[in-house]
DNA sequence: CGTGGTGAGTTTTTT
DNA sequence: ACTCACCACG
């Protein structure tokens, strides 16, 4: 254990060998941040720490799985295992379970997925007879989930006058009366959404001292990562569970606050100081990771933030290249230099694909990638998406086993109650949530006794409705007697969902039968593994909790082959790659549309960017293009303005940038990109310049052309016009273009310039 | 009650 | 491009 010691730097090893108070450790990108993590847990093992005391909490099951294996290999799996470690989720909804009756919940609560919430959501917004065109699920949703994530109850939001007078003024006045019945609802159907498991924690130790006692108490060191990342819940519930003996540490790094629309409150890092008098502070600002290069580049950017903990990260490795830059006239372009550049570094440094990454704001702006990778038979792997546990058929029967578990599961009941088909219909379903608001009971129980609360239906459906009921009680007294596996199997057949499944052969109805497939092997492994631990009777409650906190990213399928990645920004935070290429750096995009009038949601995303190029170990490459297709039609793009932010002394500049800025004579700045540079960096929408770009696009101007001539066409780039046939209108020009080969056009249409 | 077609809106990020 | 809501018909 000495040993380790001695492989940590000074500032690690004193952020190590503190524990004696709060301690803040500000990890700089790629300094060893879970390093410090992985050695402290061991070293307070060391000290005599029990295991089982130690509190570790992380924002996604991957970082928690990482931080398992690396505390495995220094204090053994059997002492690892035994840590309280994982997402603040999945630890707070083991507790909450222990804990449910306190709060008037069963054990076996079932927890929401966004999906469910939304789908609840939609159904009130139409019970309450509101336009859902005003009340928008996502947005309500949303607004919901802030109030929850900083412990606002309904009562509180009522109360709130300045959350009642934006909603007031955003046209959505009954959003509280909304959130009211949302809680009401969860709370009937047994159900917690992933804030709930949150809010509902501190409720908990809120409401329960004796509860809180216990886990504080119990507690004896708490670690959090990714400390940035909390939002106001998470940094109270912290400060209760560690109020007695303020023995705890919060690793984060401020400039990598990336979750703010999600509720994560940057301030509570930039406050720890404040909030805890008796707090040291540690600053590990030496990057290991990445080149000089990278390093300053990146500094020199996030120094544009006002908001930010000072601090010096520096590399000791070598200087690398500079930062490249790649111009694009369309995406589609994009893709093609992306890929190039790809298969010409591989070419020369022979490392594999694995060691590339395409880093993007979006994941609508995968597809070109996949597309072209797939073209030139790069092999690649998508990361994001719908998860698993998300697709249609798997949620289908994760539902009835959700509804065996906890009936009054409303959200499973309105999925399943006509799949597979039984002619259960929309009317019949909103009869029957109608019937169970004015009765005061779940639908569960409306189903299986229409008659004592006089459901308004014809003998026909009602029969359906029994025969419904009835298969799931018989699933339910099964439960008890044979295994989570079995139990898949019998629902599985018996429901019908296998003869639907097989009711036809076509590919996606095989690509649903596999998908089932892994379903049943997961529950099976899942089973085993669980006989193996000693757990006599694994239950399906225990699967299905598992599971609902897991997301596409923890799917750890050994990779046979070496892929590129390709990930938003946001899901690569805490990856590195040797090559990483952050594309679509555009006004609109990235900064995204959605923050142009708030400062502060730009300062985020250039935070974003930053954890972007701190990915990158040697090289980086960041692409911007002239022209997109978004939304349904082309638009015109502008360079980001973080482009401009970074020194430029770190950037690559291309040679034939000279050429271009003379034969573009509006300009009247030096830029990297020769293209337009208003003097002054692009500003809030309302002065931009979006509009006058529009008119650009359609005023391109026409040319006589001919054979030989040189253009450079809006999506296409540079070509030389090989023939021509036609005239007039009608007029085509076959185009060789320098990236994307031959083309077609017709010069009505075609977006072009003569060189 | 179910189905199949059309048309509109949609995209920021995730536990 | 892709999903979802709505509508008309069987």
């Amino acid at each position: 254990m000495e040993d380790y010691l001695e492989e940590l730097n000074k500032s690690q090893k004193e952020a190590v060998l503190y524990t004696d108070g709060p301690a803040l450790v500000i990890a700089g990108a790629g300094s060893g941040k879970t390093r410090v993590l992985t050695y402290k847990i061991a070293y307070l093992i060391q000290q005599g720490y029990r295991p089982y005391t130690i509190l570790a909490l992380t924002f996604t099951n991957k970082a928690a799985r990482e931080m398992k294996n690396r505390v495995s290999e220094m204090v053994g799996a059997e002492t690892a295992s035994r840590l309280w470690m994982g997402t603040f989720h999945s630890v707070f909804s083991r507790i909450l379970r222990k804990e449910a009756v306190c709060l008037g919940y069963t054990k076996d609560f079932t927890i929401y997925d966004t999906s469910d919430s939304k789908s609840l959501l939609k159904s009130i917004i139409k019970e309450f007879a509101l336009d859902d065109k005003k009340y928008k699920v996502g947005s309500v949703f949303g607004r919901i989930s802030h109030a929850k994530n900083a412990l606002i109850s309904p009562d509180d939001y009522d109360r709130n006058r300045s959350l009642i007078e934006a909603d007031h003024n955003a046209g959505i006045p009954r959003t509280c009366d909304i959130y009211r019945a949302y809680v009401a609802r969860c709370k009937m159907a047994q159900a917690m959404d992933f804030d709930d498991l949150l809010y509902n924690t501190n409720v908990l130790f809120r409401d329960h001292p004796d509860v809180l006692k216990r886990y504080s108490e119990f507690f004896s060191y708490v670690l959090v990562d990714e400390y940035q990342d909390t939002n106001y819940a998470q940094h109270v519930i912290v400060k209760k569970l560690v109020q007695n003996h303020h023995r705890f540490c919060v690793v984060g790094d401020d400039a990598q606050s990336i979750y703010s629309f999600r509720g994560a409150e940057i301030e509570n890092i930039l406050s720890f100081e404040k909030e805890y008098a008796d707090s040291r502070i540690f600053k590990l600002e030496q990057n290991y990771r990445s080149t000089k290069t990278i390093v300053k580049a990146a500094n020199s950017l996030i120094d544009k933030n006002r908001n930010q903990i000072r601090k010096e990260v520096y590399s000791e490795n070598i200087t690398g290249n500079k930062i490249g830059l790649i111009r694009a006239y369309s995406d589609l372009e994009e893709g093609i230099q992306v890929m190039g550049k790809i298969a010409e570094l591989r070419m020369r440094s022979h490392c594999p694909y694995s060691d590339f990454a395409i880093l993007y704001r979006t994941n609508a702006q995968s597809r070109i990638f996949e597309e072209e990778a797939r073209k030139r038979g790069i092999p690649y792997r998508i990361y994001g998406g719908l998860s698993f546990y998300q697709r249609k058929e798997i949620k289908d029967v994760i539902s009835y086993f959700r509804l065996v578990v906890n009936p009054m599961d409303e959200e499973a009941l309105k999925r399943i109650i006509n799949y597979p088909l039984r002619g259960i219909g929309d009317t019949t379903v909103g009869k029957i949530i109608a019937c169970a608001s004015t009765n005061g009971v779940s639908m569960w129980e409306v189903v299986s006794d229409p008659d004592t609360n006089a459901l308004d239906v014809n003998n026909g459906t009602k029969r359906k409705l029994i025969a419904f009921a009835q298969l799931i009680q018989s699933f339910i007294r099964s439960s008890s007697e044979i295994s989570a596996y079995d139990l898949a199997i019998k629902i599985v057949s018996e429901s019908g969902i296998q003869k639907e499944l097989f009711s036809e052969m076509t590919i996606e109805y095989q690509a649903k039968r596999e998908n089932l497939q892994e379903l049943l092997n997961g529950i099976s492994l899942f089973t085993t593994n669980r006989e193996e631990e000693g757990d006599e009777s694994v239950r399906l409650i225990d699967f299905l909790s598992e599971v609902s906190l897991l997301t596409d990213q923890d799917a750890d399928e050994e990779e046979e082959v070496s892929k590129v990645t390709l990930m938003t920004v946001h899901s690569a935070k805490g990856l590195e790659f040797k090559n990483v290429f952050v594309v679509g750096l555009e006004e609109d995009l990235f900064p995204s549309s959605m923050c142009m009038n708030s400062p502060k949601a730009i300062e985020e995303e250039r935070r974003l960017l930053y954890v972007a190029i701190t990915r990158a170990k040697e090289n980086c490459f960041l692409s911007c293009t002239k022209s997109r297709f978004r939304n349904g039609s082309m638009e015109l793009c502008r360079p980001s303005r973080f482009l401009y932010e970074i020194d430029p002394q770190f950037l690559d500049l291309p040679e034939a940038n000279t050429v271009k800025v003379q034969s573009q004579p509006e300009n009247n700045a030096r830029s990297p990109f020769g293209v337009a540079r208003t003097t002054t960096p692009p500003q809030f929408k309302k002065v931009s310049g979006v509009t006058d770009n529009k008119k650009n696009i359609s005023s391109f101007p026409q040319y006589d052309l001919s054979v030989g001539d040189h253009i450079e066409h809006e999506r296409f780039g540079k070509g030389e016009v090989i023939s021509l046939e036609g005239e007039g209108d009608s007029c085509k020009a076959k185009v060789a273009f320098e990236h994307v080969g031959e083309k077609q056009l017709l010069l009505k249409f075609a977006r072009f310039k003569k060189l």
